[in-house]
Parts: structure tokens; C-alpha cells; sequence
DNA sequence: TCTGCACCTTCCCATCATGGTAAGGTCAAG
DNA sequence: CTTGACCTTACCATGATGGGAAGGTGCAGA
């Protein structure tokens, strides 16, 4: 099939599609005689794949790792667990930071008014207090 | 004093108090015979302003509202909140859709022995099951 | 005065995943 | 043969940030 047909299969735009072959992420696809790249299941099955990795916020180096794994008949599942867990705990991280910016923000709109006075803790808040949270 | 001093100060590199000027962020700088930029205290608390916005995850565009809601003396505090429960709800976004990231792969590694068998639950996942999770 | 060093200037390039667009080739249906 | 949908490559853009080159400035010490 076309990269048309594969990217509507799979939720992958053709240009990521063009993309991901270009950095090696997949391989070089099969050419037609018009130099339209053919694709097939296994194709299909590994663009879905990459795609679902990304959903799951995995980065393009995590999903680079995991087509790996998933393509060696060796591996141990312990490796892709632990690859796994690694991801959670930077989601973990994230979820934490901005969590802390949440609260910040939410602590200084309580003490904000909103009325129509040009007092406001938020500014104030931005403008000289050291805050906790950072990147 | 130079824009070195001033990076230190504010924890704003050199390159993008530089950046923030070229956009518009912030001012024109003085220049003092030998074209170097000179600030003074009303441009550190303007950076340091920006600084601690960006540390709350403010896009650039957020922080460009919230500096002409600082600099007017006419502006409600109610602009403000509005904004800032806007930018929590945002985050809120962030945080929830992190958390089922975080969920979904949870279940598959908890589903996973992590020993040396080939078989595992979270390759498998990603290879065919349909998640919900989306960007 | 000369030298060295730290600092500054502008300009260009790179990241990362993604999209846009332009100029042109292919193919099937009418 | 034309039209339209599809494909190709190639270049440019995003947004916040950093790296580095080439060259000017300013100060302290020999």
C-alpha cells in the first residue's frame, strides 16, 4: 500500500512517516517502479507501534530502545520492564513539578481578590518572591 | 551593569536576555560608548519577573499578558486570576493526562514477570492493544 | 606601553517533533 | 487528453535554548 493508505491506518502522518525512515527509526521502505514507497503489514505494525510508544510519552531514544527489544527474540522481558519503569518514574517527575507549579499558582489566586483593584498577590508573587518550583 | 551581572542576578542566561529583547519582550536596552547593554535595577526585576513566571511553566505568550497586566496601573486584579486559573487549567490537562500515561503503564509492567522469558505483557501492549491515552 | 584575560558584540547553526508549501512525477477515471 | 488525487524531494518554520566563531572593549599586571 501507499504511505497515504499506511498513515490513515496507523495515525502517523506521511511526512512523520518520511521522517521516522529518515532517522533510521524504521527501515528504508520498498519502492515501486514509480518510486512510491510500498508498505505492508509488518510496516503497518511497526508504525503503530511507534505511535502507540508516543501516546505513552515514551521519547523518540525510549522508542528507539523498545523497537529493539520488541524485534529481539532474546530479550528478557525484565529489560523492557525496567525500561518501562524508568519511563513511569520520569513521568512520576513531571507530574510532581507540575504539581508544585499548580499549587503555587492556586495558593497565590486564593489570596487574589479579583476584584477590580490593582492589588493582586499573583503579581506581586511574580515580581519578588522566591518560588520553590523549578525546571 | 553589564548583561553578564545581569544574568547572574535574574538566572536568566546572557543569550536569552538577549532573545527576550529581540522579540520584544523586554525593552531596547541603554548602551553604554562601547555598545555593551547596561541594565539597572528596573530591568533585573523585570527579568527576574520573567524568570519566575517561566518557572511556573507560563508560556511565552502568558508572560507577555502578564507583563503589560504588571506595567498597567489601571489593570484589575481580576485579568490576572483569570489568566492564572487559566494557565491552572492547563496544567490540570498536563497533570491528568500524565496520570494516565503513567496508569496504563503501570498496568502493563505490573502484568509483566521481568524475568529472562521472551513473553511481556508490555511489548505486547504496545504492539496491537488499542490505548486511550492521547496527546 | 604591551599583553593577557574576561567580557561583550553580532551572526549563524543545531536541537526535536512536527507541519507547511512548492515544484514536479504517477496514475486511474472520465 | 484532462482532471484530480496521490506521490516525490527539498526547503522553511516553529519555540526556547545552547554552542561557537570572529572580532571589539576594558582592566590589571609586567
Amino acid at each position: 500500500m501507499q504511505i497515504g493508505e499506511a498513515s490513515r491506518l496507523t495515525g502517523v502522518s506521511a511526512k512523520m512517516i518520511r521522517h521516522y525512515e529518515s532517522i533510521g527509526l524504521i527501515p528504508n521502505a520498498d519502492r515501486r517502479d514509480s518510486n512510491y514507497r510500498d508498505y505492508g503489514h509488518h510496516d503497518i505494525h511497526r508504525l503503530g507501534f511507534i505511535r502507540r510508544a508516543r501516546d505513552l510519552g515514551f521519547s523518540m531514544d525510549e522508542i528507539r530502545d523498545l523497537l529493539r527489544l520488541w524485534g529481539d527474540t532474546q530479550r528478557s522481558s525484565a529489560d523492557v520492564k525496567a525500561l518501562t519503569q524508568s519511563h513511569i518514574a520520569e513521568l512520576d517527575q513531571k507530574i510532581r513539578l507540575l504539581g508544585e507549579m499548580r499549587h503555587t499558582l492556586a495558593t497565590l489566586a486564593d489570596a487574589c481578590d479579583g476584584d477590580h483593584r490593582p492589588d493582586c498577590p499573583i503579581i506581586e508573587g511574580l515580581a519578588g518572591t522566591e518560588l520553590h518550583a523549578r525546571n
